[in-house]
DNA sequence: AGCAATATTCATATCATCATGATAATAGGA
DNA sequence: TCCTATTATCATGATGATATGAATATTGCT
């Protein structure tokens, strides 16, 4: 995949949050469970994206992780940032030094396929796809509404 | 990166032999060194992509790998997928049966990307890296000739 | 026939990612 | 103060991708 599994983990936790209501902690255990992923290895991303800032966390009961900014102001490159090396597909064949002016033979075919990729992950935010989300879900009462 | 090191050293093997002398099988030792690339793990790459049918090889002295088939009809597609599933990319966040009737999140955002994506791969040839490769000027002077 | 160059095959090692389980630290409430 | 719910941290295991090394089979050449 484009992404990690952990990354994609983190993504979907952040949207779990975003569509829960505001400044309300969820416990680490609800969002494993409401995303069927394992839930220890969940709480270690969590975390780190706490520590991070994008995340606010407490302890004790009542406790648990809330989002610390508006869906809207974090987009899914910060996100996965802190799990992935989002800089690492900007050449196909993974040449670090990789440039206009030292390309690799895929450059200057693949450079545009690549800014694509980067803008959507860089303009992209939580709140785009939770926007989605609510859009899309039941299509056929969507379709029965409209 | 989209691509695993395996499928990366098969599309630069590939092209190496595209830009070596027609009909003329180059040992492993020699791409491997050509290629800085591990040289028992690059002969177990070719092998595959002997196997089927991207490349020809021979045995005994003056043997080797070559190309099967001309360079400008095989797509980068053809090569990486006997080795990464070219197909996973198609839903971010992983999910097998995401489609337009059933979507994830992303779906709505990611699919013209992801379309891109394939397009790519899919359209692209190792002649048109080989091209590009010994070509020194940058490809959108190129399209400007043109 | 025998030698040397080569692909082929098999066994194993290494490493990062993904995941599990257990324990410690913290906070709120009775 | 004590209990409980929760995050924080640590140790370990499972898996697949990456890589190495060696033995075997095949081929061309002398």
């Amino acid at each position: 995949m484009i992404l990690s599994q952990t990354a994609v983990y983190a993504l979907r936790a952040m949207l779990h949050l975003a569509e829960c209501p505001d400044d309300q902690p969820v416990p680490v255990g609800d969002v494993a469970a409401a995303l069927d992923v394992p839930r220890n290895y969940l709480s270690k991303i969590l975390h780190v994206l706490a520590r991070r800032g994008l995340l606010r966390s407490a302890r004790g009961p009542g406790g648990g992780f809330s989002l610390a900014r508006a869906p809207g102001r974090t987009t899914l490159l910060e996100v996965a940032a802190h799990f992935d090396d989002m800089d690492r597909d900007r050449c196909l064949l993974g040449r670090p030094e990789c440039r206009d002016d030292d390309p690799c033979p895929a450059h200057g075919q693949w450079k545009e396929v690549a800014a694509a990729l980067h803008a959507f992950f860089r303009n992209t935010t939580i709140a785009d796809l939770a926007r989605d989300a609510t859009k899309t879900r039941p299509r056929h009462q969507q379709e029965a509404d409209s």
